[in-house]
DNA sequence: TTGAAAGCGCTAACAA
DNA sequence: TTGTTAGCGCTTTCAA
């Protein structure tokens, strides 16, 4: 391993002349910057991070923790924070936490040594355990919005607003919500605006559940929403969905003939299937890359010291809003 | 923060006492040793990762590289590295190449930094970018065989195998294998594997492609089986697969009546639309552990300083072989 | 069984 | 514009 005196000698000078010309090129002479640069460049000399985070006390890595790598509505979200990282100079941690709140805090402690932020996305934690974390390390919250920490969500109600109207213009006057995890956030808001919207339109709603938010959790999904005799269900998300689709076309209940559905979250298999989905899309990489800028933001405003005022708490941003894509499993009653 | 040394004021022993009681408890006295550990706690001491990394020379983090974050055949895969490392006090480093050999090799020579290890799944490198990037840090290869790296692979061969057998019982004597992308490991392997079984039992294997291995790839590949006058195709992969099947449904094609539909991988997809698909399974989390227990392996071994022998190259694992799993894309021509 | 001291590779005052 | 010096927090000889 070549370190920085070895570059020194090299060129003739000493480490901190190579640590400024790496660092801060404007303050070493152009002609001693190239020689430093060159020589650094045929050693083939790479900084030892560690050494680096020891004395600056940063890391230059962030964390990222979400319920379930595989879980197809997630993904894109994975995807989209590494992108946005790659060529900031961060790295960035992953961690899955099978869906537990208590995994979820273990991972977020130990992701608080090595990292110098953390995005929490769809966090299961209790409010006080995330504050509790959020006071060891700059901590931003996706998709879960929280007065005191940091946070950016999905603006979910044009969507369904859309959904609603949609399925009202078909002559539907009796849905079911399908309930997922009970007292999850995600679950809260769509049941809020669901029943605002169905409210709002003379829409009887009813609610049934709460189902596992899986492809099964979907069967049991529709023979209830089947003896409950409604029009149209409106599913907590497109695997449940899918599940409902998949055991109506078992028991030969004509979709969208005898059954309208609307799922949420557009995930690939939604276009897959037939008939395809009408869903309520969510622009999971726009959370993602305003998550992460707003992490970066946090850090960096770490580093200048200025006293990191609170942002203000900001109207839900366009970008972030869902809307209806209309496919095949939504007909007129 | 708390330091070594305010643990080790607060209990009236040195820092290294307290460094021993932590690292190396059999080396000190049992009362000591409690008193350091009742302090470290109360005081919530947590070691500074930089520093320790800095003395030790190592990061205890590993890196795990991934062509597509949000292609369903990769999460699994994911999934499994992390769970593996959960509980090994390894941090997993994370990156997306979006299919890009020179991605792929950019974020490899900056996770090299950062980890003491790297995890190349699918890798899209030349074997020379890789065996450069070997020689600066320990890699392990997944799901590409390499004579000078230490690599794990599915065996796809009796998946295949059965694949062929099922569909030559069923009476198919013509079929099409809808390649992938041309000169990857992945395609060729397929392809070696379907054209050696087809061959042996006599059934006439017609190569179509290369198609992009995704959904809509699926669409011009079913139009082509068509014309190509087959009873049976074999996808590179699910995506390719479900495609075909959509685009057969489309056009008013029976599956599996008219055309018999055979994928591989089983991502959740190919349960969830109907007729649900045919597929060869493969055992995605088994080699995630593989590959991961290898690198484990091999971190150990260069940390005791034993000189570190190449493992011998094992035959396939029957862990890692794929299966054939029956749904209903096919059947009797 | 413990402590003192040296040093991992780097950055940042401070001095020149 | 550059060099000297002093650590960052930890582990590990070496000596006691």
């Amino acid at each position: 391993m070549t370190s920085i005196r070895a570059v020194a000698s090299a060129a003739g000078v000493s480490a901190s002349t190579v640590s400024r010309a790496l660092n801060n090129p404007e303050l070493v002479n152009a002609e001693t910057r190239r020689r430093v640069l060159e020589c650094a460049d045929r050693l083939g000399y790479r900084p030892n991070r560690a050494a680096r985070s020891l004395v600056l006390g940063r890391t230059s890595n962030v964390g990222l923790i979400v319920p379930d790598i595989a879980n197809p509505a997630f993904a894109p979200f994975i995807k989209g924070v590494e992108a946005y990282f790659r060529d900031t100079g961060y790295g960035v941690f992953l961690a899955d936490t099978d869906e537990d709140a208590d995994t979820e805090a273990r991972m977020a402690e130990a992701m608080a040594e090595r990292a110098d932020g953390l995005i929490l996305c769809a966090s299961r934690m209790p409010g006080m355990r995330v504050r509790s974390i959020a006071a060891k390390t700059t901590v931003v919250l996706a998709n879960r919005l929280s007065r005191s920490v940091p946070s950016v969500a999905l603006d979910l109600k044009p969507g369904i607003d859309q959904a609603v109207t949609h399925l009202h213009a078909l002559g539907h006057r009796r849905c079911a919500f399908l309930s997922g995890p009970r007292d999850s956030w995600s679950n809260r808001q769509r049941r809020k605006h669901l029943t605002a919207g169905c409210a709002a339109r003379g829409i009887e709603l009813i609610e049934l559940g709460p189902y596992e938010p899986q492809f099964t959790g979907g069967y049991r999904a529709a023979d209830e929403a089947l003896a409950a005799d409604v029009t149209a269900v409106f599913a907590y998300n497109d695997l449940i969905a899918l599940g409902v689709l998949a055991r109506l076309h078992a028991r030969g209940v004509r979709v969208p003939e005898d059954m309208s559905i609307v799922g949420v979250d557009d995930v690939p298999t939604a276009s897959m299937v037939s008939p395809p989905l009408t869903t309520v899309a969510v622009p999971i990489q726009a959370l993602a890359r305003a998550a992460s800028a707003m992490l970066l933001d946090r850090l960096r405003a770490d580093r200048s010291d200025t006293v990191a005022a609170a942002p203000p708490p900001r109207p839900p941003a366009p970008e972030l809003a869902a809307r209806l894509l209309i496919r095949s499993t939504t007909g007129p009653t």
